[in-house]
DNA sequence: ACAATACAAGACCAGGAGTCTCGTAATGTC
DNA sequence: GACATTACGAGACTCCTGGTCTTGTATTGT
């Protein structure tokens, strides 16, 4: 994502400040919102020149992506394993509380810059979306109480199940609540 | 939504200014996308002054969420009569072709305006959105097998219908076609 | 010492939202 | 018809943001 740090001559980019503007980044976004999120507002919260944010990615939108990638180290991978009846509400809910925790604001930014700028809409999607279908759906799987569920069935689940997280981040009308998780995962078990 | 016309003196407003106006942005949308309908441009193409347009809308989120009004004047309200078991597929897939058709970028742009501007999110959820969910939360009511469904599981069933469809919109990986509609109007079928 | 790069600070430019001004057109009132 | 009042098209103007460029200094390898 950011731009490689090739060794060579000259004074050798300094990592910590990388990290310092994407954790900044995340700061000002959770504290003040997107619109208040500005390069240059970045720039002088983290006391960083604005060529050094352009050094290290290419645009705004390539350090919001940075910003959520980096936030989401505390990585909600699929543990298939554990009591296979709950597993697919439990991962549900560990998304559902990263959400409310930090990323459903970097998410929502994102969402904006994708939908001013399509190019920059199928790299969130492939690099960061995609990956996420492609574990729930293998929960889906998993969790279904039919085996040969055909891939159709699952796409359409999956799409059920983020939509209506998104939907919920988005417009913020309900909160993401382990009922909506219970109600989700039930929902699968349902589908034959 | 847009300023009243109050009579008095004066030359008198001239409303088939103002629907030129929705039109040429509801096109421009259409054909260039959401961040090149600018005031500018619209009014540029529109052949209006700028300050006309800020004399019928406040700003330019105002502006867009009439041109969505105007546009969805071929109203997609809910005709409850007919057959009873395909009203809400019905319903939904009347839903998708208006989204395939025009819907979907005025409704994505609105998005965009709301996550900048949180204030307007609320307005275009209570005028918009929130009246969408009324429809078709009656339609579960009455599409549904079991008659005494408890609302917060018919809320959670529009989120899903509406979310899957908004995830569509958004990220645009899977068509807003009959096989989902369909789908998704089964799934009411299967919730008890 | 020297070349090369990174850094902070901040000037600079292009373009968009929103405001303001100007000259003109359309209305009601006298 | 004269007048006050408002709408209109055109476009200049301010302010802000994304992004670039410059300058002076710091940090590396040679």
């Amino acid at each position: 994502m950011s731009i490689k740090n090739i060794p060579g001559p000259g004074r050798p980019r300094d990592e910590s400040i990388r990290t310092k503007i994407l954790k900044t980044a995340i700061m000002i976004l959770k504290r003040r919102g997107y619109k208040q999120a500005t390069m240059s507002e970045i720039a002088l919260v983290a006391q960083v020149g604005k060529q050094t944010l352009y050094r290290w990615w290419k645009n705004r939108a390539e350090l919001l992506m940075e910003a959520l990638l980096y936030n989401a180290e505390e990585n909600v991978d699929a543990r298939i394993a554990g009591d296979g009846s709950t597993a697919l509400k439990d991962f549900i809910m560990r998304i559902f509380e990263s959400v409310n925790k930090d990323a459903g604001v970097i998410l929502k930014s994102l969402v904006a810059e994708g939908i001013a700028d399509k190019k920059f809409s199928r790299i969130f999607f492939t690099t960061f979306i995609a990956k996420r279908q492609q574990t729930l759906s293998m929960m889906i799987r998993a969790h279904a109480s039919l085996p040969e569920k055909e891939s159709e069935t699952v796409c359409a689940l999956v799409d059920v199940i983020f939509g209506a997280m998104w939907y919920r981040i988005i417009f913020e009308h309900r909160p993401l609540d382990g009922k909506l998780a219970a109600f989700l995962s039930d929902l699968v078990k349902r589908v034959h």
